[in-house]
DNA sequence: AAAATCTTTTACCAAGTGGTAAGTCTGCGG
DNA sequence: CCGCAGACTTACCACTTGGTAAAAGATTTT
């Protein structure tokens, strides 16, 4: 018997790794069709028949490099079941993982992002499989959060994308952002204040009784100019 | 003074415009470099030389299309600064024509998401041209609010991160937002309760006094089974 | 050392890429 | 009827696309 059709890797060959690395960017920024495998190629340092080689065809390459990013991506999210007592807490981890996420893997999220827009055409069942189960437990706690009168009755799937969106478009839309805060890029402190402010909108909205009016020293409105 | 003259808009010929609604939709599904100029002739009926004679590089096709785009994306954007004096009615009126856009035109906002993810390669200019200074504007008007006492002292500029991302998910995230709830698409329904929640959200992190605590009949939070 | 296996390169291919150049076909005013 | 400009087609081009076939190195196993 031979080797078995490698699916999944148990340690992968490092060339393999090193290819999935180099394709990351690029599908991030082009998205599937948008790159060839000769770019990847180049980009990994070896030719395109040896990438050809570990990856023979271009859709397994690319269903290899989303699959890592799920892998991220689902790894950041973990923190909503494991509070279960503690919706403030849970939030507030929830929030802070998504955005260290946005913050640590860009292009992670630029990835899957092309991927849904373009319809999932190359991932809907891994999505149905993996990231909706883990989605609606996140709704199921919500829903006994409200049993128990730990938090107001909402519709915790739309205020699920709400903090996916709000979170992931300082990855996906960082381009904007940027030339929204007059930066070149986006900043840990950037970062803290928008975790700040979008935690204290959703305990807000979620909570029954809301926090503290300014829970955090919160930042200034517009920069002033020098006077 | 006058509005800018449009670049090319006037009276454009009926085939170009053909052409133009031809190109969004599959732009908006792969990207500026997942099609072909071919692909597109062919979505309009006419051949590949055809089109060249009236778009003569693939990239001014696209820079139109990405204007059109941008023009029916801010005419939906100027509900802000008609309603100085009415933090609440201002921000209801922009949320609900920012997802009547998403709803509207679904094509339109994931164009310029790929766009954005991409990094903005064709469409910075444009984007700092007209973006750019009509979030200024409507930041400056949250100044102004949070000045009169109107409003809490909030940054805008995060606010409006979260207004863009989470009514442009409804769109660009459309088969995701599906797949959650399970549904084959989004109806207008749907985007009605994300409408009542968000406004909800927002004017609880932005209003003084919160609205009455549900402020339309919330809906259920998770679908019962049948019995 | 020989055999077997794993890795990489060379050579090749048909189809598709964006784009050019030169025609042909229409309608229309003179 | 002519000329002529705008609209469209035919023919072509160099280059890139994803992918195959097979041979040549390299490494490990026997």
């Amino acid at each position: 018997m031979k080797t078995p059709p490698r699916l999944l890797a148990p340690q992968r060959p490092e060339l393999a790794q090193r290819i999935l690395q180099a394709a990351k960017p690029l599908f991030a920024q082009h998205g599937y069709g948008g790159v060839s495998i000769d770019r990847i190629a180049t980009a990994a340092g070896i030719s395109k028949q040896n990438l050809l080689y570990y990856f023979p065809r271009k859709e397994l390459l690319y269903r290899e490099v989303l699959g890592d990013v799920l892998d991220v991506w689902l790894s950041y999210m973990d923190a909503m079941s494991q509070r279960e007592d503690d919706p403030e807490a849970a939030l507030r981890e929830y929030i802070a993982g998504k955005l260290r996420f946005s913050f640590d893997h860009p292009d992670d999220s630029r990835v899957y992002a092309n991927e849904v827009i373009a319809g999932a055409p190359h991932f809907a069942d891994e999505i149905r499989r993996r990231v909706i189960p883990a989605l609606q437990a996140d709704v199921k706690v919500f829903g006994r959060w409200a049993d128990k009168g730990l938090c107001r009755p909402i519709d915790a799937r739309h205020l699920m994308v709400v903090l996916w969106s709000a979170t992931q478009a300082y990855a996906d839309f960082a381009k904007q952002i940027c030339l929204v805060l007059g930066k070149p890029r986006l900043t840990r402190k950037d970062l803290a204040v928008a975790e700040a402010q979008l935690v204290d909108m959703v305990l807000r909205a979620v909570l029954l009784e809301p926090p503290a009016s300014p829970p955090a020293p919160l930042p200034v409105v517009v920069r002033k100019r020098k006077p």
